[in-house]
DNA sequence: GGAATTAAATTCGAAATGGTACAAAAAAGT
DNA sequence: ACTTTTTTGTACCATTTCGAATTTAATTCC
């Protein structure tokens, strides 16, 4: 115990996650979590309809707790916009780059499309960016700025599979990638209106084979 | 002057619009334009954002005026979803009838989508379905069965067109309606929501008319 | 002209909303 | 033990919100 001192500062840099040892009263609650829930209140209800008593008593935050945390209810929104986009990049972006046939690819991005749209304690909770977000688009410049990001980001990446897929001969000469990146782009835009209206998964996966039919070949 | 009285009862069933002589005081306001206004603010905010007394601003009524003619919040927004409805279903239903090419007839079918789409004051308004009665469709079931009926009705709407088209040959014999017009359906979403973010309209023509070439065959 | 009827306009009230001020609490540093 | 720092928890405030009660105005019927 007599070396005791701070851990080498080397390591400094590498375990930043660990117990950074803050000064003050610990905090009561994990700002991951607590952002998570407020996605969940957001998704459901909407930016208007979602009042901070809400949000204060998912997250067990007070309200004083949340404002200094995330800021003021816009600031919570965005901050909650972004991690929904960084959770759903990150559940299909492996899928985007893996080696496999376009079909197949395809229905493993819809599959964790319907997941994530399907999901939810309350009824299906929808797509951030479709429901709510592209609704404040509108008239806040800064998150009609992330929606089209959302939207182009998600062009892109279909317009890759398609080209792709074209070079390794499993479309036509003729086949156009950006136009087909746009139908992939609104079958998930389709999908994910529907669920919020309740259409059951079956409905939905059928939608999607068709539409796969006709962007792929038929099987 | 003498034969001043009411016009004769004959007419009665006739002119029904005109002048029903009342009883009490006149309206100060059109119940039509008043719902118009309404619909507008709804489909800008929302529902939640829109109070009752930006509701009452924008149609010139007080809100106790309102509320005798529309019922209460909810109920206005469901009668202006209602008369949204019916508007769009009127401009497009004498098209989707028309001996048309099908081609032609989606072309002019998503022209008048992006024109109430696009238009507004304040802002592209997008589609009242997609951009808040969707939202509120998880939890309210009477708007939940509007946005089904609105849904199920434009993809049959499409699906007789290409029905009609396979079968005067414009359409190869495999290809299957269904499967088509739940992609033309998730084109008029997928402008919608690109249209709420403010997307040119010069981008969602170019989207359409890639839509085009993959549903109809390359022009 | 007066009663009846319908709607407009004013006003009220209870609840909810977003945001903040301030004191108490829990930890680390000295 | 005492100070410093950070967060919590309570209470508060001004405003907005939805809804309704009440009064006033405009019209038709008798």
């Amino acid at each position: 115990m007599v070396q005791k001192s701070k851990k080498p500062p080397s390591a400094a840099k590498i375990d930043a996650p660990v117990a950074p040892k803050r000064r003050g009263r610990p905090r009561a609650y994990e700002p991951d979590v607590a952002l998570g829930k407020a996605l969940d209140l957001f998704r459901r209800d909407g930016f208007a309809a979602t009042s901070l008593d809400d949000l204060s008593a998912a997250t067990g935050m007070n309200r004083p707790s949340l404002y200094g945390a995330f800021g003021d209810k816009r600031e919570l929104y965005i901050k909650s916009y972004q991690r929904y986009r960084d959770d759903a990049r990150a559940a299909m972006v492996d899928i985007f780059r893996a080696e496999a046939p376009l079909r197949e690819r395809l229905e493993r991005i819809y599959r964790i499309a319907l997941d994530i749209y399907l999901s939810g304690e309350s009824g299906p909770r929808g797509c951030f960016t479709v429901m709510t977000a592209a609704s404040e688009a509108v008239s806040d410049p800064e998150i009609r700025t992330m929606v089209l990001a959302g939207l182009t980001e998600l062009d892109k990446a279909f317009g890759i599979c398609f080209r792709e897929a074209r070079e390794r001969g499993e479309l036509p000469e003729g086949a156009d990638p950006a136009a087909l990146a746009h139908l992939a782009s609104a079958t998930i835009h389709t999908i994910a209106i529907r669920a919020r209206a309740r259409v059951p998964r079956k409905e939905l996966e059928a939608i999607v084979k068709g539409a796969l039919d006709v962007m792929c070949g038929a099987k």
